[in-house]
DNA sequence: TATTGTTATACTCTATAACTATA
DNA sequence: TATAGTTATAGAGTATAACAATA
């Protein structure tokens, strides 16, 4: 077999790593035809009922520009609707089809929580999630645009 | 401020982990003209002279329709050549130019591991890596194709 | 039949620049 | 001037399907 220099490299596992979670959570959201970034944007307006655009851009690390086509999306399935709060920002809210979807959405989503950290001994679970905070912490600073 | 509900999500965590991780690594290899992609597979090649294509795919997860244009674009840049070692494939061996780019890509990344360990509380790093050692296993077995 | 490599294509997330309208 | 939102575009990694050539 073939010599793989980087199979100890804490950067190389946490990108595999990264990407086995991102697959196994669109396996779970496909049937809701939901992809992540807009499960994440309904639920952060659900437990935030009115929040503006820019505010979830900022919350989540969504890039404004990204977060445009995101809500378009969300609205035209009419999860979601925008309300003008002044001239130029739109609060937002989940409709009651979106509250039935957010609702599966949360509970895949919690349902994936869980299997992840199964896939951790026990003992590793809790410096595992702090040594990831540090991480996302990095470069939290290096605001988007 | 706003609730972010997934603040405390391993798998959202481990996302944003990763995705700081990667802008970091790419910020580092930019003035190489190198994708993490091709420094991988540039490293791996140094690593394991007259390894094939197929070979690489396996060994780094990579699948095997996203090697060729990478490959190529290594190839076109005359940092790796391809030798015929049967009819249908191909050995790959890193050239002298090649070795000069792997070698600065290699300390680059190197030192990327380094500053990425720094970020972590020293009392974590073990069980840290450790950790994404399972979750990257998670779903190696479902193979790419 | 199975394997190697290739092409074409698509999806997802992320990123930047430029623009309109409003504060 | 600064902010909110939009549009267009691009880069990077990943994925599938279909194909030719070879084993």
């Amino acid at each position: 077999m073939i010599k793989n220099p980087f199979a100890d490299y804490p950067g190389y596992l946490l990108r595999h790593a990264s990407n086995a979670n991102l697959n196994a959570i669109y396996d779970r959201l496909r049937p809701l035809d939901l992809r992540l970034a807009e499960a994440s944007v309904l639920l952060l307006i659900q437990a935030n009922p009115g929040v503006t655009q820019s505010e979830a851009c900022q919350t989540l690390g969504i890039a404004r520009a990204n977060m445009a086509p995101l809500v378009s999306r969300l609205e035209s399935k009419d999860l979601v609707s925008r309300t003008p709060v002044d001239g130029r920002s739109y609060g937002l809210t989940v409709s009651p089809q979106g509250k039935e979807v957010a609702k599966r959405a949360d509970a895949e989503l919690k349902a994936h929580e869980k299997e992840l950290l199964d896939a951790v001994p026990k003992e590793l679970r809790q410096s595992f999630v702090e040594a990831l905070s540090y991480i996302a912490a990095f470069n939290a600073a290096e605001q988007t645009e």
